[in-house]
DNA sequence: CTACCATCCTGGTTGC
DNA sequence: TGCAACCAGGATGGTA
């Protein structure tokens, strides 16, 4: 699933095939994905030359010399593939194809069609209703534990569902949570409000270290990423708690048998995984 | 305001 | 072995 990391890594890998080349062409193959494409998509590319692409939350952003955005959302089981072979046919859930002037086509594949793309003036890009209500960037400078501590303050929902909430802070998804708070030592079920301040102060650098190292990894992925340079990139990427229900934690040295090891638990209709005995 | 749940979708996995 | 049911999850919109 993307989250950060990925798109992160699928960012930085599509760079050098986007910046400054013109897109020549535009193949949009159907009229959705989990919002409508915008009106007249391959028209309004079509010429325009990308200036410049980055990351916001889990968000693919580029600004273009038409003086619009596009913005990409992979969703779920979204992924960008760079096909530089253009005698391959278009395969299944490739839903919007760009042909750049250096011959390579850049497609958007999303098998769940949960991903989002949207197109908007680039002066208006802040107040877009995808960003205008996002919290801080985990890695940015205005995460910090304060930031977070005043966010999370009064809130009785668990404090697992409240890193899921994209306006306390933008990019985590349900994988990072579970690892954040596990390298944070703090049980998933903990009301939000009730974290003490070293707690928090536990908490923000673990998120960060969590993004960074799966960063640095090259995006990690349960099953079906690809990586934006067009490699089938089926790294397992190993995580401490995530699907790891019944195994030992790591650095946890209880007997198992005693303690039954991670366990599995539905928060709000998500797993969440932790270590009973690390996580209080 | 907060909390919770359904919804969208396909493919991999589980269960009979 | 075959097939049906189930599950995964990000963002959003509805309800209580």
């Amino acid at each position: 699933m993307p989250e950060l990391p990925e798109v992160e890594t699928v960012c930085r890998g599509l760079q050098r095939s986007l910046i400054d080349i013109k897109i020549t062409d535009v193949q949009q193959r159907r009229a959705n994905l989990r919002i409508p494409f915008p009106d007249h998509l391959p028209d309004r590319l079509t010429g325009a030359v990308p200036l410049r692409l980055y990351r916001r939350a889990k968000y693919l952003i580029m600004d273009l010399s038409s003086a619009e955005t596009l913005i990409l959302h992979l969703g779920m089981s979204g992924r960008i593939i760079i096909q530089p072979d253009k005698t391959i046919p278009a395969q299944k859930h490739d839903h919007l194809i760009l042909t750049t002037a250096a011959g390579k086509r850049i497609i958007f594949n999303d098998p769940r069609r949960f991903g989002m793309v949207d197109l908007t003036p680039t002066a208006a890009l802040e107040s877009h209703r995808f960003f205008r209500a996002l919290g801080p960037e985990p890695l940015g400078n205005g995460f910090h534990a304060p930031a977070l501590g005043e966010k999370l303050s009064g809130k009785k929902v668990a404090i697992k569902n409240a890193l899921l909430d994209q306006r306390v802070v933008a990019g985590l998804g349900n994988i990072y949570v579970s690892e954040a708070l596990f390298y944070a030592g703090i049980d998933p079920r903990r009301p939000a409000g009730s974290l003490r301040k070293p707690e928090i102060e536990s908490l923000v650098p673990a998120i960060r270290t969590v993004l960074e190292k799966a960063i640095a990894a090259g995006g990690s992925s349960l099953r079906d990423y690809v990586q934006a340079n067009g490699d089938l990139g089926y790294f397992q990427h190993q995580f401490a708690v995530y699907n790891k229900a019944g195994q030992k934690c790591p650095g946890c040295h209880c007997d198992l048998a005693k303690t039954g090891g991670i366990e599995k638990i539905t928060q709000s209709g998500r797993s969440s995984f932790f270590c009973p005995v690390k996580q209080t």
